[in-house]
DNA sequence: ATCTATATCCGAAACGTTTTGGATGGTTAA
DNA sequence: TTAACCATCCAAAACGTTTCGGATATAGAT
């Protein structure tokens, strides 16, 4: 590879000219620029980033880990956020280093990351409580921007992207009250994850609305994966067989509990309702496509981006804790406007 | 954040023996090292991976491109491959430098990444014919290795994985031969794509080994996308009604494919049967479940990073060139077992 | 003729590591 | 007693940039 000081030889210039002759200082004379792009072109000159990083202290990339147990690593959600943000980092001239961590030593690929000085900021997904990665990067104080706030009863001072769960769920619950249903289970992430709460909230509150009681027992909690939307549909329905809908709280436990119903002879949408969150791909291809709150990773991914490099850039923030406002879609999941085309 | 140099300071060694007492090398005393160790663990010192990678001119990073037009930053080939060698490369302990490529100027990414230093090696996905970014690479050396060989009539000297498509396509093309279908279309992948040989010539000896004719009118080209496969599904139906399947290249235009169908008035399985190729995650869930060859995208991740890794420290090879067998994946949209419970 | 301003250039330091090639002092073998 | 050896340490160079603080020369002003 060509390095400036072989440009240099070649031209007869110095390497700091050289440089800012590349680097389009007005303090060199045209006809040498041109000389020296010349010959940088000829050789097919390309900075070497790992120096010009090393030298600027900075990286013009973004970081972001990935949970990857064996189990988990195919998660929807994941790879569409990553998609978001890819698409995002690359429409601000950004780089992003994708660390799919395993799961032996969560911290030791942020430390690696942003110790080591690899990016300039980090997207946090999937806030948990008491989040070590958050207090991490708060004491070093590396910039970083989160999707997902903190648990309700938790400070989220930082800058986040999210969805107002609470109202997503909350729709949701309304929808399903508003076709009748008064016995509605909901499977809840693990009481660990930040969402949780709000989650919560908002079934809670659209019963509150509802003057319908809240029933404890048909709340339960699932592992955000399809088995986990299984094995919690099981617990609920044999339970409570007066159940007549359920509210998963992402759309891969929706799938599950969908399973569930099935296998047990049972008709998703007309026997038993259910609804997810996130509109993953696969939701509107579900059998019966599924009634969920669609989660827009493209926005989030770019509004992400934008904070992240403008916290980098030490540019004002503007509204640095973005709550983008969820859609609820119906489909035939839930059994509105049934088709009544299934057999059973 | 701490530096060696600040370990020294505060030891009174120099910044030489501390880092080779980090380093783990014999020649310095053990109780040296323990002073070393306590003090860099006190600062949470942790190393400058820029400098590192400078002084040792490797990143341990590869890099992998994705297209991001607008259009296609959500192609689910490139999500499912990126989530596979996002999973391998972690388990290497390696880093993924992945950069959305915005489609304006296509080897942009590539130099930058590649000749900056930043990774190194890379992959690279969607073979398409004359391939500059293989040129590229090969040209200036550098470690990379390919997702998918080259087209049939052209070399391919370079380490690959791929699916044997021929045999897939072959595959699917018997299977419905063994239906009773005898008037078959095909949706390819544009021309420029490696693998569009590979499969029209599954196609063709499917067809040739049934003593079948093949018609030319009967293929034609589709973007990869949902929306190419809804185009060229319309023209094939409309021009030839006489076909009774509709083998598409992708996982992608074979939705768009069923989309047609159905838009027409038809079923898709019962009067009209449709294959796919990838098993996307939304295959399974397609309506009806879509008949499919699987890419098996974690094995061909994992095959990816090995080998390149293999190429990066300079470790022999193995076989560099492996021809995964895909496998049929057999569900309703070729209205095998139909279990005739459409209703239209 | 001297001074100032301007245009153009460059040496050297710095970024934080790793590694090379000794240096130093003590111990053992002859 | 001297040479050889070992254990332990370190100064300095190198990786390839960018940038600071001048240096030099020429032109114009006085």
């Amino acid at each position: 590879m060509a390095k400036l000081k072989d440009i240099a030889q070649k031209t007869g210039f110095s390497i700091t000219t050289v440089s800012r002759a590349l680097a389009g200082y007005d303090d060199v004379n045209p006809d040498t620029r041109r000389q020296i792009e010349a010959v940088a072109m000829g050789l097919g000159y390309q900075p070497n980033g790992v120096a010009r990083q090393l030298r600027s202290q900075k990286t013009d990339t973004l970081g972001i880990v990935i949970p990857s147990d064996d189990t988990r690593f195919s998660d929807d959600f994941f790879s569409e956020l990553l998609m978001g943000v890819g698409y995002a980092t690359a429409h601000m001239g950004y780089d992003l280093l994708v660390s799919a961590q395993t799961s032996d030593d969560e911290m030791s690929a942020y430390r690696r990351i942003v110790g080591g000085n690899r990016v300039d900021g980090v997207i946090i997904a999937r806030t948990r409580r008491h989040d070590p990665r958050i207090a991490y990067l708060q004491e070093c104080g590396h910039a970083f921007v989160v999707a997902g706030r903190s648990a309700p009863d938790e400070p989220s001072n930082f800058p986040y992207v999210d969805v107002d769960s609470q109202d997503g769920i909350g729709q949701v619950t309304n929808h399903l009250i508003g076709l009748g249903h008064r016995h509605i289970g909901i499977i809840l992430p693990p009481s660990e994850i930040a969402y949780t709460g709000y989650r919560l909230a908002g079934y809670q509150q659209a019963l509150i609305h509802a003057h319908l009681p809240y029933q404890p027992h048909y709340v339960v909690h699932g592992d955000l994966r399809r088995e986990g939307g299984r094995d919690a549909t099981y617990n609920l329905l044999t339970h409570h067989p007066q159940l007549t809908a359920i509210v998963a709280c992402n759309d891969a436990m929706a799938l599950g509990a969908m399973n569930t119903i099935q296998a047990m002879g049972l008709r998703v949408g007309a026997d038993v309702a259910v609804t997810g969150f996130d509109n993953i791909a696969l939701a509107e291809h579900a059998h019966p496509p599924l009634t969920t709150v669609r989660q827009p990773f493209v926005e989030i991914g770019q509004h992400l981006v934008e904070l992240l490099i403008r916290l980098i850039q030490q540019k004002p923030l503007g509204e640095s804790q973005i709550l983008l406002s969820p859609m609820l879609i119906i489909r035939q999941s839930c059994g509105a406007d049934l088709p009544r085309t299934e057999s059973p």
